[in-house]
RNA sequence: GCCCCCGUAGCUCAGUGGAUAGAGCAUUGGUUUCCUAAACCAUGUGCGGCAGUUCGAUUCUGCCCGGGGGCACCA
């Protein structure tokens, strides 16, 4: 890549002038303004003062050099500011973005390899097998699909999994809840599950059946079928009660113990958390004898590394303090901190009628994934969930979502990688042909339409990286968005097919919407999102 | 009290240790003999506050203020 080019040649200079150990912070990066060239660098200013050298100084000598040994594509530098040199590529830089977009392909632009193969963990999701996944489900839903889409064109090998809980307290007030409801009685305690679907399934409930076993039955159904909907489906479904009957929760305890990490206390049994770092140390059997949550769930989170060398939770913020506790737990086991990461979302809240709608499986009012995506439909829905950070909480207006039909920015990307399409297709029906690349000729593209697509494509490679590195979907979001952007700017302003364009200049754009038809592609797959042929 | 996230334009949100901080929506006005106008163009007195680190802070650190979420022998 030309980023890595120049810096290569910043690096050279710097050696010549004198400075042989470069500063980290000595960076190649795009000005935000173009007026300070395609591309800049900071080396004069990080390196003045370790240098005893005058920044604007180092900075005239370091633009001389590389003006003497100027790496490919640089038309000219200069200095500028407090120190920045910034240099002027000709447009051939971007030509060859062009090239390797048609030469990657779909499979291949924009792909770099961070993971060199290590097998990825990403649990998400994970809910209760006690009813439907409701909206809230839903930001996890994309976020982790889409982190796993990103992991895998990083080198990584994703894994998604999702964690049903299957047996305790709660399942069994679960299927009470059912059997109450099929004899048309409310379930007996304020614990128990109130909502409105527990009544329509329990009229479903056959007679003979332990309403317990059908309800999580029932209930991943109804789960699997939601994410379907909304194109998500995991590797593993993994059990907690079939964890437990593989003996994950007892070996578990058992080497716990060998580390010396478990103590007696009042008549608990307690996990000495505190000495990695955990504000409380935890009990892991009560007084009562049975588990509690957390000792099961360390057996399970021990045999997630069968399947991933790096594992991940993606867990809501409800869930934050249960972070450093199974932290400690798993280095107790082995584990070096690393290898296991919790990525905290922050919470949803969604909107119907002006009114917030609690997420609550109790009040019945609940906006299950299926309503959503029905109403929606797929494509908006996970838009919308990965339009912002994970670590803002985010409102999800249905009624919103619903109104902006046209304006929707989803629609926005679609319709530019439509356009393309729209754009194949008159070319067919014209006679017109798109000739070898290798023929066409590309310096014709010198319209700042044109230019300013070749520059977004050419950042896809980086934005992988950066949304990859900082587990971080919606930057694609965003680079699809300016990507989609720059190309309806071009196809308002230069024609392709017309009957006036000259026929070099036309096969040089046929070429560029064909390079921004695979950055679209690529862009929009790692979101999960549909890029469609025509609208 | 302690821990985590957030505070950027009227609204919803991007973004950055740098040289003039962006988008969508909303407002107002414009663009069509031309490949889908689901488009394009124009229109904006904005980084919560105070210190510190730095050549340079909206970005990092500390404190303060404001919003959200946690602090069980629940799951």
């Amino acid at each position: 890549m030309i980023k890595d080019d120049l810096l290569a040649a910043v690096h050279d200079a710097l050696g010549a002038l004198g400075i042989a150990d470069v500063p980290n912070g000595v960076v190649v990066e795009r000005p935000s303004n173009l007026e300070h060239g395609d591309w800049s660098t900071n080396a004069a200013l990080v390196c003045a003062k370790a240098a005893g050298r005058n920044p604007r100084e180092l900075g005239q000598q370091l633009a001389d050099h590389l003006g003497e040994h100027r790496p490919a594509h640089v038309d000219s530098l200069e200095i500028a500011g407090p120190g920045f040199v910034n240099f002027r590529l000709a447009n051939t830089w971007l030509y060859d973005v062009l090239i390797a977009a048609v030469a990657d392909g779909e499979a291949d632009f924009g792909r770099i390899d961070l993971g060199g193969g290590k097998r990825v963990n990403v649990e998400f999701v994970s809910a209760n097998p006690t009813g439907p996944l409701h909206a809230g489900h839903g930001r996890w839903a994309a976020y982790g699909d889409s982190l796993c889409r990103i992991f895998n064109r990083c080198g990584y090998q994703s894994h998604a999994e999702t964690y049903i809980n299957d047996r305790g307290v709660q399942i069994q007030r679960f299927g009470e809840s059912l059997a109450a409801r099929k004899v048309g009685e409310e379930p007996p305690t304020d614990d128990h599950y109130m909502g409105q679907y527990i009544i329509e399934w329990a009229a479903e409930m056959p007679d003979d059946v332990d309403p317990a076993v059908w309800g999580v039955e029932h209930a991943l159904a109804d789960q699997k079928a939601a994410l379907a909907a909304m194109h998500v489906e995991f590797d593993t479904w993994s059990s907690e009660k079939a964890s437990v009957e593989a003996g994950h929760m007892e070996s578990a305890m058992e080497r716990l113990k060998e580390g010396g990490y478990v103590f007696e206390e009042g008549g608990a049994t307690w996990l000495r958390t505190t000495d990695f770092g955990d504000d409380k140390d935890r009990v892991l059997i009560k007084s009562d004898g049975e588990a509690t949550y957390m000792l099961p769930d360390i057996g399970y989170h021990e045999s997630k590394f069968e399947r991933g060398d790096l594992v991940i939770d993606v867990l809501g913020a409800d869930h934050h303090g249960y972070v450093a506790r199974m932290s400690a737990a798993l280095q107790m086991l082995g584990h070096a901190k690393e290898d296991y990461e919790v990525i905290i979302g922050q919470n949803v809240k969604l909107m119907r009628d002006e009114k917030e709608v609690r997420l609550s499986k109790r009040t019945g009012t609940m906006i299950e994934i299926s309503d959503l995506v029905d109403e929606v439909g797929p494509d908006v829905a996970r838009f919308a969930y990965l339009l912002q950070s994970i670590d803002t909480s985010q409102t999800i207006d249905i009624d919103v979502l619903k109104a902006q039909a046209s304006e929707n920015p989803v629609f926005y990307v679609q319709y530019a990688h439509a356009r393309i399409h729209s754009i194949g297709r008159q070319a067919d029906e014209r006679g017109i042909e798109r000739a070898p690349l290798a023929d066409a000729d590309l310096s014709t593209l010198v319209h700042e339409r044109e230019l300013e697509l070749l520059r977004q494509l050419s950042s896809l490679a980086e934005l992988i990286e950066i949304a990859c590195n900082d587990r971080a979907p919606h930057r694609i979001t965003n680079w699809v968005r300016d990507v989609a952007g720059a190309y309806h700017g071009f196809q308002h302003d230069c024609p392709v097919l017309r009957d006036d364009v000259d026929p070099a200049l036309q096969q040089a754009r046929l070429w560029l919407v064909e390079a921004t038809r695979i950055g679209l592609s690529v862009g929009l797959d790692l979101l999960g999102v549909d890029a469609p042929k025509e609208m």
